[in-house]
DNA sequence: CTAGGATCTAGAGCGCACTCTAGATCAAGT
DNA sequence: ACTTGATCTAGAGTGCGCTCTAGATCCTAG
């Protein structure tokens, strides 16, 4: 074990870090940016304990920056999650270009994966050429 | 008009920024970190002249990098290209590898539009709740 | 009580992929 | 000839998102 338990129902950082896939200093460099929702709750003795509800957020973070939210984008998200309800336009306009470059990105990766798909299938047949009949000819390249 | 064109058949460096959607600035330094099959040809000044063929490849570069190859991985590629026929296998698995992560990230980034949707579903309710009756419970946010 | 690991803060450092700067040269239009 | 803009080289600088360091403190197990 690498991290204990911390009071149930409440866990610390090294939890947190396992659960998320987050380092520890991702996480306190996360929250020092601003990113989370609301403020850590601390022990006696200073350390963090994260509730069920932090890390479900942080769950959420790492799900938007692995799709290429910018750090900024989430501290804005972050923002306007904390402020309550009464702000959701703005939050489903933030999401909304968030998806498009997501979608943008797919696109892009898709594509990627047809010329990967072209390039497998020229190399493959070079090599069914060479097995066949030997050196094919050297002044195409590709 | 940004580029003026070089002689007919090949292309000043600009041309290819505008072709590739390169900057002028990155592709001298993919031509410098070695990311290009062959060596850049010159005018008699000193300016290079890029070949279909160059823009071709940089066409290639800019979809495998768009996907997240690493250019140190791009340059083990084109180093492969460069020595010609006979490592086939080489270059498949290393487009092999490359598959396997853009599969890996567009299932990232489906799984990510699905949250995006259902987060969008909980605003948007939370929007009409909002229409038609007022403010809705304060406690709970999200 | 002690040793060990986990955590703390503040801030420096790093890897990547460019991007920009400076100062010079080249080339095309007038 | 002159001006203007594109290009050249070498190398410094930038932005992002962490990652690592140092030195102190906390806490659990033995």
């Amino acid at each position: 074990m690498t991290s204990a338990p911390a009071t149930s129902g409440t866990f610390t950082i090294g939890e947190v870090a396992d659960r998320t896939g987050l380092s520890v200093h991702a996480l306190r460099y996360y929250e020092k940016q601003n990113l989370l929702i609301g403020p850590v709750q601390r022990t006696a003795g200073g350390r963090r304990t994260y509730t069920a509800v932090d890390v479900d957020w942080l769950m959420i973070c790492v799900k938007l920056r692995e799709s290429g939210m910018p750090v900024a984008e989430l501290k804005r998200f972050a923002e306007l999650v904390r402020q309550g309800p009464g702000n959701e336009e703005q939050r489903l306009q933030l999401l909304d270009t968030h998806r498009r470059r997501v979608e943008a990105q797919i696109n892009a990766l898709e594509e990627c994966r047809s010329l990967i798909e072209w390039k497998v299938g020229v190399y493959t047949g070079h090599l069914r050429a060479g097995e066949a009949e030997g050196l094919w000819d050297p002044t195409r390249h590709g």
